[in-house]
DNA sequence: TTGTATTAGGATAGCGTTTTCTTTAAAAGA
DNA sequence: TCTTTTAAAGAAAACGCTATCCTAATACAA
């Protein structure tokens, strides 16, 4: 049997209310009985029980992070591993626990989202946006649920999310390429329709616009998403545009670019500029290392979840969201 | 104020006896009530408090996941992610929750370590292999706490390990090699010392045993780590033993032979083979894709999980250890 | 002295389940 | 018909903690 806050109270000689005040810090307890029932739970080993804790409490410290786990899927999103620990720390400081919960098994319906909010697993969730599902934001919003969208699904404006500034990212390594005087400037992007390329994007259209130059025909490729596309489009934008700089949208890109440059001749950086987003998961298996926007979703996972612990103290606070702020990290290749 | 068993038996007009019953699945309900029963608690969107059930079972039906999860070192281990997937998937099947916590802040003291164990958070443990110390092993022994770690971590051989059959695996990817006829086959091994490409080496010289071959003189290269170290140390040993056919410890070191191929104009496949390690991250940035031993890590986590619940079902089970079987994947270089 | 704050600590009623033990009712046997 | 057996459902005691309300005891003012 493990030992209890009665065990506690017998050895120390006090009532159990005093040990449950002293373990929660509440005044009114002499400095001299805390250490004492300090010390007999250190030499006790004791360690307050988190469900009766939770069940007298009526919460339960602890959040959810909701996500698609399913295998495959943990890879397409490499960032999202990173976001998690982000949260868990920030979370692991202020006393909250972590539970990862896969909702990639739910149909429309959202099963075990709904299964979290409404068993009170937890007193606020974080969801990827990929995660979400109608049903699911309409809970959230109808139970005024705290919560956190990582990745603004667009789903519903009543929810609170969270993001970086895609926009702004493309936008600062444009500038960061201007900056340096390269003229012809080129834009690969992923998919058509993908929304982080189009971000990116629309923010490298509005840098050009700022300097004055011709955006309506600037060099835009698409790559269609794989390895093999990304060198076909680097390959054909190089031929057809000439290029002295490109900005990929991602570092699978800048990869094609890479390969596609190799095979053409084409120098980086001497003949072509390179600048890419996020240093993982390829970044750093490229040579010369590229230089990038970095968009630090460790903090991110940080940031979303000190959002929503400030939600949940203060549910005046409605809907919150925020973007986090890229920053430009100049390598060898611009 | 949320639904409890309470407002579930009124409407349901049985005892909150039977109702717990019928959510348990216990026998001596009749179909009839079981029926109502049920019928109730999805018209009231009912989900019984896991805490109040925790409390009043002794048990957490949770899972922890221990692991270094502080900003940097996500990604040194690109598997963790995939491995904990598994486990929560094959967790949640079962009805138990996974719960991440970061144990990089732990002194030698294992504090959250200890803190999981002590307060009964989790009725289990998964330990990443880097993340243990060893009063956190003692504990896990001395009070037979349901464990399994990831990767041998050779700390007491009392623990329960998992692992991925790094030697065999090594041998697989060698054989992929000599049965193709390749004759100079080469291994590329990352810092000397480092456990998994020690064991990858090992399974190379054991296939060229087999083969007859003089393992002891074949070309073997170190390079150190990281992505220059690879290419550098893949044109070292092209330049000077012109193997036929390369063993890559790692995706990392494969780009780096992929570079310095490219660099000597050494034809990938046709005047060198490669063979790799494990999808990610960088498989899928290469061209022509590469051969490769897959070591199913998110496989893994699932085994692992399973491996656990099974030892938590049956505590004479004592010390139970695990390999999986990597897979050998032949792509365009071999 | 008496009365009133103030402070430290205690008693105890929940919190929402599970589970054991009883009770009840119906079915079976005599 | 009256017992005995069996199946189904209920009563109530934990589970370990929190939090509210109380009670002493001490300090202070009048």
């Amino acid at each position: 049997m493990a030992v209890t806050i009665k065990d506690i109270a017998r050895e120390a000689g006090v009532s159990i209310a005093t040990v449950s005040k002293v373990i929660n810090h509440i005044p009114s307890i002499s400095q001299g009985t805390a250490i004492k029932v300090r010390d007999v739970m250190e030499r006790l080993n004791y360690a307050p029980n988190s469900h009766a804790a939770g069940l007298a409490r009526k919460n339960t410290r602890n959040i959810a992070f909701l996500a698609n786990l399913r295998q495959g899927e943990a890879f397409e999103n490499p960032h999202m591993f990173e976001i998690l620990c982000g949260a868990q720390n920030t979370l692991s400081a202020k006393g909250y626990s972590l539970s990862l919960v896969d909702v990639s098994g739910d149909k429309e319906q959202g099963a075990s989202a709904q299964k979290v909010i409404l068993q009170k697993e937890a007193d606020g969730v974080i969801i990827h946006g990929a995660a979400i599902s109608k049903p699911v934001a309409s809970l959230l919003i109808k139970r005024a649920f705290p919560h956190i969208v990582i990745g603004h699904s667009g789903f519903d404006t009543r929810l609170c999310w969270i993001d970086s500034n895609h926009i702004l990212a493309g936008q600062l390594a444009t500038e960061h390429l201007l900056e340096r005087g390269y003229k012809q400037v080129a834009f690969l992007a992923g998919q058509e329709g993908e929304d982080i390329s189009r971000m990116r994007l629309q923010g490298f259209c509005r840098a050009l616009r700022e300097y004055g130059l011709d955006w309506e025909n600037a060099p835009i490729g698409y790559t269609g998403g794989d390895y093999a596309g990304s060198v076909a489009a680097a390959a054909q934008l190089i031929k057809e545009r000439k290029p002295e700089a490109v900005v990929c949208a991602s570092n699978l890109i800048a990869a094609g670019v890479y390969k596609a440059a190799g095979e053409l001749e084409v120098k980086i950086p001497k003949e072509l500029a390179v600048i890419t987003f996020d240093r993982y998961p390829y970044s750093n298996a490229l040579l010369p290392v590229p230089s990038l926007v970095h968009i630090n979703v460790y903090d991110m996972g940080c940031e979303a979840a000190k959002l929503l612990l400030r939600m949940m103290k203060n549910p005046a606070l409605q809907v919150q969201s925020f973007l986090t702020l890229p920053e430009v990290i100049p390598n060898e290749t611009t």
